[in-house]
RNA sequence: GGCCCUGUGGCGCAGUUGGUUAGCGCGUCGCCCUGUCACGGCGAAGGUCGCGGGUUCGAGUCCCGUCAGGGUCGCCA
């Protein structure tokens, strides 16, 4: 049999026979002849029917098989066409799609959308969102093999809240108490302690009952780690270099050399605002501000206060208020949060307080020694949408939970 | 959870101070069109106006309740 080709691939098999297979992405019927176009997974090929052929009535993601052979033709869409084809049904749709799959954009909003997902996945904008992130992924992945880090998988079953403030999905474990894992945090630290480097890629679960456009009750969480630092910039330099490689995998401008950094004392003063909090229009109007005066997308945001950080944050040694923290925003939007960690046990200790007999396992490996050290998690979805132009991170999640909806 | 907004054929929408057979675009179905590019033309089918109650001679339209969704804020990635 004809091995496959791809309908990307039809230029380079101008002359000979090839056979394609995919959906029928939209059918065109004129008189005297029917342009078929087939959608694979690397895009669509027009594919053309002589008068009188019985596919003028096939329906559209009719699943076929189309063997013919390839001419250039000014008048096809992409230079080539397939003509003369044998075209043979692999499955027949019981329905027609609830909208118009073959429009440039898709014709439905977005509830509609999610309730449909199944097939207006299949759009090709919708499907590209779900590639860049692949690809991004890729990237984050790349960087940081590179650099002598580990992939690890760790628990998504644990038996405590790993950070306060986040609410928790709980669950029964044969009988006793147990939650999804917020966050690979402390995990991930522990992990420090053997591989020096490490990196997971993985749910998160959220049950804070947020209801907007940026929030998930499961995300995707690109975490990492690393031993051995000096102090949080460090770390901001690693994000930077991750970012890039993401940016550019994804077709997007990056990050210039040095991310621009804001301290947050020097935030507030800029907003003209006291709260301890960046609220999202501050954030948008920092943005804005790196935009305008840095020529950078992106902005580190330093020195939150260590009232507003998680138990394991590292303190500024000459400010123990002010925190070696930082947040990244991407175009006005909070897409990671990093920082250096505590390392020494007796820190924990001293922070934990009574709360440290719930964290043995975790305490061990500060017991046992643990370097300097410091990570962050980006928000896979979060930047999907800042990439794309995507308002709603619902948009670029295959099958979101959120607070409605549980299906598909 | 607070505030604001929206529920009208499969999809996206209009519906004027309440008034007779509720419209439009796309899709669907039928017919027509030698090459389309979101093809085009003619015609047809398809709707308990989210649900329940109320006001009124009369409600898609006004009021109350309820359900579903969207935006925004708190919060966060």
């Amino acid at each position: 049999m004809l091995s496959r080709t791809l309908t990307t691939d039809l230029a380079h098999h101008v002359g000979s026979r090839v056979r394609l297979c995919g959906w029928l992405h939209r059918r065109r019927a004129l008189k005297s002849v029917t342009f078929l176009v087939i959608r694979d997974r690397s895009g669509t090929a027009q594919v053309v029917v002589a008068p009188a052929a019985e596919v003028h009535r096939l329906a559209e993601e009719t699943v076929v098989e189309v063997t013919g052979e390839v001419v250039a033709n000014p008048q096809a869409p992409q230079g080539v066409e397939v003509v003369a084809p044998a075209v043979r049904v692999l499955a027949e749709p019981s329905q027609p799609p609830p909208f118009d799959l073959y429009r440039p954009t898709l014709p439905a909003t977005l509830p509609t959308v999610l309730d449909n997902a199944a097939v207006a996945l299949r759009h090709p904008v919708l499907k590209r969102r779900h590639e860049i992130a692949a690809a991004s992924v890729g990237a984050f992945r790349r960087v940081l093999q590179d650099r002598g880090f580990t992939e690890v998988h760790t628990p998504k079953i644990v038996a405590a809240k790993t950070e306060s403030g986040a609410e928790v999905f709980r669950l029964d474990y044969f009988g006793r108490p147990a939650y999804l894992a917020q966050s690979p945090q402390l995990y991930k630290q522990m992990l420090v302690g053997v591989f020096e480097r490490v990196y997971e890629v993985g749910p998160v679960f959220r049950a804070e009952p947020h209801a907007t456009g940026r929030h998930l009750a499961q995300y995707t969480s690109l975490d990492a780690e690393l031993g051995f630092i000096e102090d949080h910039r460090d770390v901001m330099a690693l994000l930077r270099d991750v970012v890039a490689e993401m940016a550019h995998t994804a077709g997007a401008e990056g990050p210039p050399e040095e991310i621009p950094s804001i301290d947050f004392a020097q935030a507030q003063t800029l907003l003209g605002k006291d709260e301890p909090d960046l609220a999202p229009d501050d954030e948008r109007r920092l943005g804005e501000w790196a935009r305008t005066h840095h020529g950078s997308e992106f902005l580190f945001v330093t020195g939150y206060p260590m009232a507003k950080r998680p138990f394991y944050t590292h303190p500024t040694p000459d400010n123990p208020a002010k925190s070696r923290s930082f947040d990244l925003l991407f175009r006005g939007l909070e897409l990671v949060t990093g920082g250096q960690r505590l390392h020494h046990h007796a820190d924990y200790l001293r922070v934990l307080g009574a709360e440290a007999r719930h964290y043995r396992g975790y305490l061990d490996a500060f017991a046992h020694g643990m370097p300097p050290h410091g990570g962050f998690a980006i928000g896979l979805e979060r930047w999907v949408a800042q990439v794309m132009g995507v308002s709603n991170v619902r948009g670029t999640t295959l099958f979101p939970r959120d607070l409605h909806r549980l299906t598909p």
